[in-house]
DNA sequence: TGACTAATATATCTTTGTGATATATTGTTA
DNA sequence: TAACAATATATCACAAAGATATATTAGTCA
């Protein structure tokens, strides 16, 4: 009975345990923070949020006192949902999942020619140089929040781990490149 | 319209491109030396497999000279197959997307004590550990194959991104766990 | 001031994907 | 020869992604 899927009751409940908010900005730090390691979309976050109220784990209130938005809905999360969330971080973690279209497109590499795959490399490559420059920026931000007091060690923790991966990944990719071009030959 | 799903028909279309194959062939073979890049069920495969010959980019037939199995049915690619495979191939490779659990846990850490987490990593880096072992396995595996004459360096090039990959989150949770546990202060 | 545009916000639908389970045969091995 | 593991196909329920519809508020700029 291997459980790997039902993980956004999990997510929405971490999120609410941070601050009490609404479901557009879940997603939106999600979007931001997360991308490089997780993803929900509106078509789960809606719903899991309802579910996690009628379930006793988060209560709602409407924020008419702002007037804003259609009906913007607040959500909280309760000492339950703390219990919930709490057993679920105690459990060990299941195996990741990742989908890289880049890697299936050069296992089946002898379908086409070399340079089409060096192009997808050469934007694989500029990509991940972009996105190690987001990450340290991320850290760097968090670094100024730590020296104005805030804690927030594990949120940077997520960020490194973005540097080590889409360094590794541009590294893998500079060395795919030559191989490919004929310029190493060794692994 | 960023269309990122619906690459299964690819996948299957390149396992097929291979050599002739039973979509249980197809699955083992993600699964063995896909699998830290990519995956695909049983309830994706048949019912894909169904429909490349409805559209004419793959042909079946029973396998009932051995009379092994029940109904084995093996699937070919067809030059209609070939060419689709080939205008995905020179296609600009969607975003990578990964689900990283433990990084959901780390992010949430405040919610736990340190203990738990640093257990969680120690869990983490010893699966890394024996997967970067797995990838060098299959890696020096190719290299022989090699020396047969064989040409594997697109599958010899994605089992290295699983030794970059697993490495790099190694690292990672070596620092994080030093960070954590309070004996490095620095990211 | 009004007109546009971007951002905020909720909701839902279809398609895609996962994991589990049912079923049956073949090969191995104790 | 009985038990068990591996091979093989099929399908279901549920989870998740992506797209779209709708509406409000905030900002901007002519």
């Amino acid at each position: 009975m291997k459980e790997n899927t039902g993980k956004s009751k999990y997510v929405v409940l971490g999120m609410l345990a941070r601050m009490p908010q609404t479901g557009y900005t879940i997603k939106k730090w999600i979007e931001n923070e997360y991308s490089h390691f997780w993803q929900e979309s509106f078509g789960q976050i809606y719903p899991t949020l309802k579910k996690l109220v009628a379930e006793g784990l988060a209560v709602s209130f409407e924020d008419s006192e702002t007037g804003k938005g259609r009906g913007r809905i607040v959500y909280s999360i309760t000492d339950a949902g703390r219990k919930v969330l709490l057993d679920w971080l105690c459990k060990e973690p299941e195996i990741e999942k990742l989908r890289y279209e880049i890697l299936l497109k050069v296992s089946f590499g002898e379908n086409t020619e070399p340079e089409v795959l060096l192009g997808h490399l050469d934007d694989f490559i500029k990509r991940n140089e972009n996105l190690i420059k987001d990450m340290n920026g991320y850290i760097e931000h968090f670094d100024l929040l730590k020296a104005q007091g805030t804690d927030c060690t594990y949120s940077q923790l997520t960020a490194l781990s973005g540097v080590y991966m889409y360094s590794a990944m541009r590294d893998w990719a500079v060395k795919a490149k030559n191989v490919i071009s004929g310029k190493e030959d060794d692994l």
